[in-house]
Formats: structure tokens, sequence, C-alpha cells
DNA sequence: CGAAGTTGTAAAAGAGTAGTAAACATAGGG
DNA sequence: CCCTATGTTTACTACTCTTTTACAACTTCG
């Protein structure tokens, strides 16, 4: 089911978007303003952001600039009174994905709504990142500054459960179990080998590794 | 990407249509005169042509009607005046696959240049394409530099799978129940018995595939 | 501090994987 | 019913990746 942010500061029209929403099976989560939207976004990195334009303190422009500018690539859906008289082109290229003209029909939006979405969905690659690394899970491949990486598969499938499970403390059995299964039976040791190769590649430098730092007596933990 | 010819006669309203396209990723070609517009249909072959209906000399109706008689299946979206009196029914019948009325929002015209082209690509007769190769999924021919290309079933299934699904890490599983199906089980080593055969075919350099690319321990990669 | 245990690291051994041609299997047409 | 075209498996080689190992360096804690 896809999440839906709506952010308003009009609590009728923000309850009205949202039911109807959630009538038509989206999940629905509402916000009153610009900055409990925005921790929303980040938190529950929803399939969808409609925002209003005009929001107290922090605009729908402002909303837009900081979505994108964190790196989640949320669709965003803006919506402009009648009266605003707001370049579109700005719009677009704060990274709003289309605006509707309050005040719409309910049909009109959930047309948007559902273009949006469409079109999205068509080229959402997860990639994940940390650094100036991105990682591509569809393709496979490892990038930093627009560059390819060689990379085995053993660093592959650690790296990318290690991007998975960011700043958290992972014994090297629950490595092992994770990354190799349950039907290999590897020393521990080979994790910390491989954690070398990790850090040999991605970290500067690699006696005071940033990213994939030592538990002593656990395991390790990665820092994005 | 899809390429959309605005035929118009008030350079204004072209130059406007044309940057509205280009920002929303499409690729607007432009013409002043039905003349030039015809030309350039049949010369580029765009996915959607938008056309004034009130054209000095060549008219859009003429314009719909000449693009019919020759086979190409352009949809056509018409722009008509207010203050036009036309029989809509026969501007469809003239080939129109819509039209829309001016003075009209952006967004109108943006959804309904979507709208048309999404109805059309469904029954587009697809030909997928890489290097110097066309696969006519209609016709199911590989043509390579206007010669028709000798291939198998098998060699057909893989590599239009492969076009299809472009730049994804493929594992030899997933290809097997995609082009295999579910209910054959086949090693999964045929997999790269077919593989070599399109490099064979395909690479130009087979110790150096450039399309068809091995991800270690997983299965393939088809770039384009 | 120093002993015991833990981690870092390079290199070698070992295991597994892919490329490829040829053998084998199968189906459909003549 | 055999022949041919195609598909699948096998066998072997070359190669890549993984794991282990050994030892140095480090951490912890009495």
């Amino acid at each position: 089911m896809e999440t839906i942010l709506v952010i308003d500061d009009d609590e009728n029209l923000r309850d009205t978007i949202g039911l109807m929403l959630e009538r038509e099976g989206f999940h629905a989560v509402l916000a009153g303003d610009g900055k409990t939207g925005l921790d929303q976004a980040t938190l529950l990195k929803p399939d969808l952001i409609l925002v209003d334009l005009r929001l107290p303190v922090i605009s729908g422009i402002e909303v837009c600039k900081r979505v994108r500018a964190s790196d989640i690539k949320i669709p965003i859906l803006v919506l402009s009174a009648v009266g605003d008289e707001v370049d579109k082109v700005l719009l677009l290229e704060m990274g709003a994905d289309d605006y509707v003209v309050k005040p719409f029909g309910t049909r009109e939006l959930l047309a948007r709504v559902r273009a949006v979405l469409r079109r999205s969905t068509v080229d959402k690659h997860k990639i994940l990142s940390f650094g100036d690394v991105q990682v591509d899970l569809e393709r496979r491949s490892i990038v930093r500054n627009g560059e390819e990486l060689k990379f085995t598969p053993a660093e592959y499938n650690l790296l990318t459960y290690f991007l998975q499970n960011p700043d958290r403390a992972l014994s090297r059995d629950v490595i092992l179990n994770s990354v190799w299964g349950y039907e290999s039976y590897p020393n521990t040791r080979t994790v910390d080998a491989h954690v070398v190769r990790l850090r040999q590649k991605f970290e500067k430098d690699s006696n005071a590794p940033r990213h994939f730092i030592t538990v002593h007596k656990v395991g390790y933990r990665f820092l994005p």
C-alpha cells in the first residue's frame, strides 16, 4: 500500500484529502505545518508528498527544496491556490513533480496523484549511498564519482547488508547468517577479512575508519 | 525520449508549448506551417503531432488527412480556437486522436498529451534496438544493417528478454523462469550456453562483451 | 604493566564459477 | 522413420573469488 503524506495547514482540507485518499486505498499521513511534514517525510519515506504551497513558517517551496536536498527521491505534488502568482517553472525546478490549482475536484487530484506515482515507480531504482558512493541494487553496481567500481560478490553482499543496517552494532554471527546464509559455515574471521577489503576500498584512511567501525568483542557497525 | 511535433503559425504559442514540453522531458520539434509540418512528420516520425486547426495554406484538418494517408500511425492532437465551429466528429474522423480548445492551461494540454501518448503506446508496434541491431516484436525479426538475421527461438526469446530488461542484474534463475517458464527445468548452465551464442552473434569482440555482461555468481546484465 | 584475548592484514591454499566446444537429446518436417 | 535443426548437458579449462592461516598489532582489564 502506498503512503501519501499530506502537508496542509487548512485542517478541513487536509482531513478531506486524507479521507479521500484512504477511501481510494492509499495510506494517508497528515501534517499541519512544514516542519512536522519534513520530519514525517524523512521518518516515513512516503511514496508521495502532497504539499500546500502556502504554509506558515516553512513554505511549500522550501519543503520541496529540503526534501530534494536530503537525497530521498520522493515525488512531490504541490497544491497552489488560484490566486498564487507562482512561477511554475521555479516550482518544478525546486523539485516538484506536478501541481494542482485549488479549488480542485476530487477526481482531478486523484488522477494527478496516480499519474505522479506511476511516473515515479517506473524509474524508481533503489539506490543506496554513503559518502560519494552510490550502490544501485537493480544494476548491482557500485559507482563513485561517476565511475563504476569493480567488486567481488562477497564485497557487494556485505556492503549492501551494511547499507541496509546502518548505525547498528552487528555481531559476526549475525552478519554471517544474514550475508552468507544458514547453509554455509565459514569461520567468523572471514567477516574480518572482507571488512578489511571494504575499508581498503572505501575508507580514505584505512587506519581511522569512518564508515566501517569495529565494535570490540562483538563485530562491526556501519556509519553512512 | 518521446518526440512531439508542434505545428502552429503563432510563433509565440508554438515556442511556449515547445518549452513546456521540453521541460516535461519530451523532445519538441516546431513547425510554422502545414507544409513544413508534414515534411517533418514523415522525416522524423514523431510520437505525437500537435497541430493547430487554423493554419495558412494547409489546414490542420488537411494535415490530419495527409498524415493518415501516408500509413504512419502517429497520434494527432488538434488545437482549436474557441470560436471555431468545428464538427468534433468530423475532426476525429479525419484522424485526430483528441482536441484541445484554446485558450488552454499548460496542465490541461500536458494531461491530454500524456493521455494520447499512453493510449497510443499500447498498440504501437514496438521495435527494440541496441547497437546496430533492431528487433521487431511484431514481425519477430532481427535486423542488422538492413539485413535480416537468422536466429533460433531460444536465441530470440532470450534476446528480447534482455532487451526488455536492460541494465539490470538478472540471475540465471530469474532468466530461466522468465524465458523458459516455470514448467521446464533446464540446468542453469543452459543460460550460459545461450549467452555464448548471443555473444558470438552480436558482440564485436566476444572476449570483451559490451552488451552481455557477466555478473559473477549471479548471472548477466544486458547493456543496450 | 603485562597476559590473554581480539582484531588487522597479506598471502597462499582451496573452492567454486564461467567460457566453450562437443556430445547427447529431442522434436518436427519431409 | 530418418534427418535436420535446435536445445540441453557434460566435460574440461581457465579463471575468479573465498576462506583459512599465520603473525603482527592492538585492546582490555586485573
